[in-house]
RNA sequence: CGGGGUGUAGCGCAGCUUGGUAGCGCGCUGCGUUCGGGACGCAGAGGUCGUGGGUUCAAAUCCCGCCACCCCGACCA
């Protein structure tokens, strides 16, 4: 995308009343809008960076066998009643509303309900069993304190998969082939070494949990770490009983600041009783379904991964989630320069690489300044200096000294890992 | 939800104490000079001073209510 054509703008000034560093770096580059506390737009650049989380959690889902869907955000009151959890006594981040007639609605705050009754007219048989859903989807709680920039927020895109098993073997094998595929999701996403699986509370699910968490100081838990052991327990579990059952050692561990980037929970039949999912056993019984459920938040992820990688100048996004691989910056209006720079330009979309070209005519402080604060990993420099080397100049964000490459090599560059 | 703080141009701020009809920087428009790390000059455009009420000859400024936002805490299925 040529930059002259991009509607947003970079800015050298956060918002006061934006603390959050992800927060403040996303705004000035243009990523996102605040629309009111807890509540952000994604702009082009900040919904490419989104989409392309997205998609990794979606092959990863894919891979291990899961289908995805997409449940309705409006909530029927009543099959949320059958479970007890329409109370705001027991859900108290419901939003709620109605229709015109009177009838009771919520936006979804997450999705057993909807799920198990949708599934519900299509299990009958062990056959039918087991299987993945998931879908990636917004979800809205009414939190009482929105904070921390789009790590914490009243409405966000949260990646949601439900397992359905017919015993507790099979659900536990159906758990670990999804944790590791956590895992994996985590190692694409360029936070795999700093992401911990983690003993949690299992809150209203059940008694325990396993979360994802990635260390760093702007996240919202504190976690007991054993870095060598590579596991770690939230304080709200760190009890003896479950430092035996983990075998930990609790003058090893480390009390680090972590952010939630996944969570982990053995359902059982909690939602699959009230709610009838019952299938037919080979011995011809009812048996209850035995569920799990297993998110990922997707946009938080935008936030935690800016938090962790942003450096003085700006944001740093790693290869895989990039907006565009390539800022493609052309210094000077002259002809050949021009020239030279809109070829590079469709030889790069040519290849699939993403690129975004700055064409405007503004001096090459912005430029860089500007390729720096977006955070593209790679910026391509050519200018009358280039063109008459017949070479492109290539920095990485992440690196301080740029290097002349040829077009051969320069493809060879960019094309690596694709 | 408890405590604290802040609302003035798209963004960052000053003005408020001591009432007299709004200003600076960035950004934006035009012209010119510049051109490898957010240039400079000249000329411009842009504001219901969060909102409602009150006091006053006169309110951004003083008083009261409300709303929004931020921080700390509680909460976080």
């Amino acid at each position: 995308m040529k930059r002259s054509e991009l509607f947003t703008k970079t800015s050298k000034t956060a918002p006061a009343d934006e603390v959050a560093k992800n927060a403040q770096l996303l705004i000035r580059a243009g990523f996102v809008h605040k629309e009111m506390a807890g509540v952000y737009t994604f702009l082009p650049l900040g919904l490419r960076v989104l989409k392309n989380i997205c998609n990794v959690i979606r092959e990863e889902m894919n891979r291990i066998g899961g289908q995805e869907l997409r449940l309705s955000t409006l909530q029927d009151a009543e099959i949320w009643k059958a479970t007890g959890r329409w109370d705001d006594e027991v859900v108290d981040v419901w939003f709620k509303t109605e229709l015109k007639n009177g009838t009771k609605l919520g936006l979804g705050p997450t999705h057993e309900e909807p799920l198990v009754r949708a599934a519900k007219p299509f299990i009958n048989s062990y056959k039918d069993l087991p299987f993945l859903a998931y879908q990636i989807q917004t979800k809205f709680r009414n939190e009482t304190r929105a904070k921390s920039g789009v790590m914490r927020g009243r409405e966000f895109v949260m990646k949601d998969m439900y397992s359905f098993a017919r015993t507790p073997e099979e659900h536990e094998e159906l758990y670990e082939r999804i944790k590791q595929a956590y895992y994996r999701v985590y190692e694409r996403l360029g936070i795999g070494e700093q992401t911990f699986l983690t003993f949690a509370s299992g809150g209203m699910f059940s008694k325990y949990s396993h979360e994802f968490q990635t260390v760093t100081e702007a996240g919202e838990d504190t976690i007991y770490l054993d870095r060598g052991k590579k596991i770690a327990v939230n304080e709200e579990v760190n009890t003896d009983e479950v430092m035996e059952q983990l075998g930990l050692d609790r003058s090893k561990l480390e009390e680090v600041k972590a952010a939630e980037v996944g969570n982990i929970f053995s359902l059982k039949d909690k939602y699959s009783k009230p709610l009838g999912l019952t299938f037919v056993d080979e011995k011809g019984e009812i048996d209850n379904v035995l569920m799990g459920c297993y998110g990922i938040g997707p946009s938080r992820l935008v936030g935690v991964i800016t938090e962790l990688m942003a450096d003085e100048r700006g944001l740093v996004w790693p290869e895989n989630i990039a907006p565009f691989r390539v800022y493609l910056a052309q210094l000077g209006v002259e002809e050949e320069v021009v020239k030279a720079a809109d070829e590079l330009y469709e030889n790069l979309q040519h290849q699939g690489i993403e690129v975004m070209y700055d064409d405007r005519d503004v001096r090459p402080g912005e430029k860089f300044a500007d390729a720096d604060l977006m955070g593209i990993p790679y910026r391509v420099v050519v200018s009358a200096k280039t063109v008459a080397a017949n070479k492109f100049e290539v920095k990485r964000r992440t690196e301080s000294d740029s290097s002349m490459e040829s077009a051969e090599s320069l493809n060879n560059l960019l094309t690596a890992g694709l």
